[in-house]
DNA sequence: CTCAAACCTCACGCTGACGTCAGATGCAGC
DNA sequence: GCTGCATCTGACGTCAGCGTGAGGTTTGAG
């Protein structure tokens, strides 16, 4: 495959791609003119790193996590600190989320419920002709 | 309270106040020799704003939900769909951290299981002297 | 062979939440 | 008044994860 449709199909940007291969997160072979071919796991291997991404992970530990990520042998000797830290990180951030989620649902509620005091009209503001 | 003293009881940093106040998140009084001097909730306040942020809120979003938050009276009208917004943002944000969490806990297990195949011994390497 | 689309490599730009340094006050104890 | 620490106002630096050209090459359909 060639980049532009592992672009498309994992869902992100070809200037992406070529970033995650500066990070040494992909390593497509070349092509005898120089363009990159890209495996068939590629695409899930993308998403898996957009996932990790989105959880909050920096390049560097989404290398270390990766390989495993995808069944690809054993990681690092000794950098399951590095992971315990970071999944302490991650279940503050969830509480963390969860919390401020709560105070959004009440805001919201109270916005939207006509019979409360602080209620304000969604079209109309209220008090104005 | 001065600025200081304020930034140790919420545990940020002097720099972040004054920013939080660029931001128009908090206004403190002046002193006639133009220092900031804040009022006693202002900790309490900090922490919100922290808790905001933490969750990945932008500064225009905490300015409009912190007085909610902090019981303020109302907030402008309109914008309970930004709010709306967020709180599927943060839902996305909290599945993505959950299965993330999910991976690292199966990672952590099999590095730290002496029974597993690709177990890797905590202090020492395996297979080196 | 031609030509457009896709691809290539630099390399600078952007955003947000501060860090950091410089140089100039303000404030409290003595 | 002097000293020393806290605070003040700019204003530039940082870092990550890309976006966005510029200018040139490769690919493959016709």
């Amino acid at each position: 495959m060639r980049i532009g449709e592992v672009a498309e199909q994992a869902g992100v940007s070809v200037r992406a791609l070529r970033y995650y291969e500066e990070q040494r997160l992909l390593s497509p072979t070349r092509t005898a003119g120089g363009q990159r071919e890209y495996q068939d796991g590629s695409v899930e291997r993308v998403k898996m790193i957009q996932l990790l991404y989105a959880a909050g992970l920096s390049s560097r530990l989404v290398r270390q996590v990766l390989p495993r990520c995808m069944n690809e042998g054993p990681s690092p000797v000794g950098f399951t600190d590095s992971l315990i830290t970071e999944r302490a990180r991650i279940d503050r951030q969830i509480n963390d989320l969860t919390e401020v989620r709560t105070r959004l649902d009440e805001i919201i509620a109270v916005a939207t419920d006509p019979s409360h005091p602080h209620h304000r009209h969604p079209i109309r503001a209220a008090g104005n002709a």
